[in-house]
DNA sequence: ATTAATAATATGACCGGTCGTTTATTTATT
DNA sequence: AATAAATAAACGACCGGTCATATTATTAAT
């Protein structure tokens, strides 16, 4: 019985994290309550505390947790051998776009919409979010000076700079996206930088 | 005595929406009590609905009671006769970023905030967000479009466009620079912007 | 001008519900 | 039998919102 309760015990771990995800996003994290996520995946209330620490904990797991499977993605278009670093940023970013159409522009990111609501209150979950972006922009920018040794890409502004412009009016086309239930603006972000902008 | 206290209810209604735009930026919305915006200017809790329907009404009040005070500083140097477009826009934002950084990055922008915590969420408020963020939208896009003709932005791209791309993308800084705790994304963001893509 | 009756406003106590967290007890494992 | 893990119940605090009462303003009658 010891191997099927720890496996269940993950389970449960990845359940909880997946359903904070989802929740997160949707409601934010004070419009969230421990109880809606412990209902969601069938774990007793009092059992949250035997796989986080506090609510505070649990959002930084959430956070990375989050942005994981982002850099995946990211990271899987970049290395691909039959196009351009331009192009696989191209694809990665038309993907997503398909994504939130079927998601009809509910939520956003996770980071966006966590870092303006408690990015300035929250100790713990500040820390994840610095990280996470961190992480994320990090590989854009390797992507994007990629690109830029391709020649696809124009060499007189730093990969840095950017990588850091594309995320964050990206994010702001994000919030927009929301309150407009259009992907115009996600749309006419990637079109002005990486079609334009960036070009070399 | 009926003059005073009529004037006495103008004054707690606008204490009241001050305070909900500081706590608002600072805390979030469904971080923020009401009980805390009422303490902190003194009016009893029965009191407040006196002056606001719900707590959702008073949201979307302070909304545009925030947003108020931008379009107007915006305005204001727009018409100044000294300086062309281009250079109010700049010395606009330049202002922004003097006080975000006596703010020590803390809270950012109320409409960023907003956007991502209950955008999706509450309709009031989503519906009170995308008038704010139309009307200073259009002003800022109506500024661009006067510094087109003045020959100092580029001409080959919409002033929409670019009026769109500089609010997501400040947006986007705004939030970075919250978790990062440092004015130097807000201060690229206008850099990358102002001083090279717009260019004419 | 003063008073009495009436309407409007202001407010503190309180509502049911939910928050994140703790703890005593039960259940399972060694 | 001893130890560890799981959990239901309960904790105090706070949530947004309501309501009976108290206070104040307005009108009408004297």
């Amino acid at each position: 019985m010891c191997m099927a309760k720890s496996i269940q015990k993950e389970l449960n771990r990845e359940n909880l994290l997946n359903q904070g995800v989802a929740l997160f996003i949707e409601q934010g994290y004070h419009g969230t309550g421990l109880q809606e996520i412990l209902d969601a995946v069938s774990v007793p209330k009092g059992s949250f505390y035997n796989y986080f620490g506090s609510k505070e904990d649990f959002g930084a797991e959430v956070i990375q947790h989050y942005i994981d499977p982002f850099i995946v993605r990211l990271s899987t278009h970049l290395s691909k051998a039959d196009t351009d670093a331009l192009n696989a940023i191209r694809r990665y970013f038309d993907e997503l776009i398909v994504e939130l159409e079927n998601n009809q522009f509910k939520g956003g990111c996770l980071l966006g919409n966590l870092m303006g609501e408690i990015g300035s209150t929250n100790d713990v979950c500040q820390q994840s979010l610095q990280s996470a972006i961190r992480r994320y922009r990090d590989l854009l920018q390797s992507g994007l000076a990629k690109a830029q040794q391709q020649g696809t890409v124009r060499s007189d502004k730093s990969s840095e700079a950017m990588a850091d412009l594309l995320i964050n009016a990206w994010q702001g086309a994000l919030l927009r996206m929301q309150i407009e239930k259009s992907s115009a603006p996600v749309k006419q972000c990637c079109q002005d930088l990486l079609e334009d902008y960036f070009k070399a």
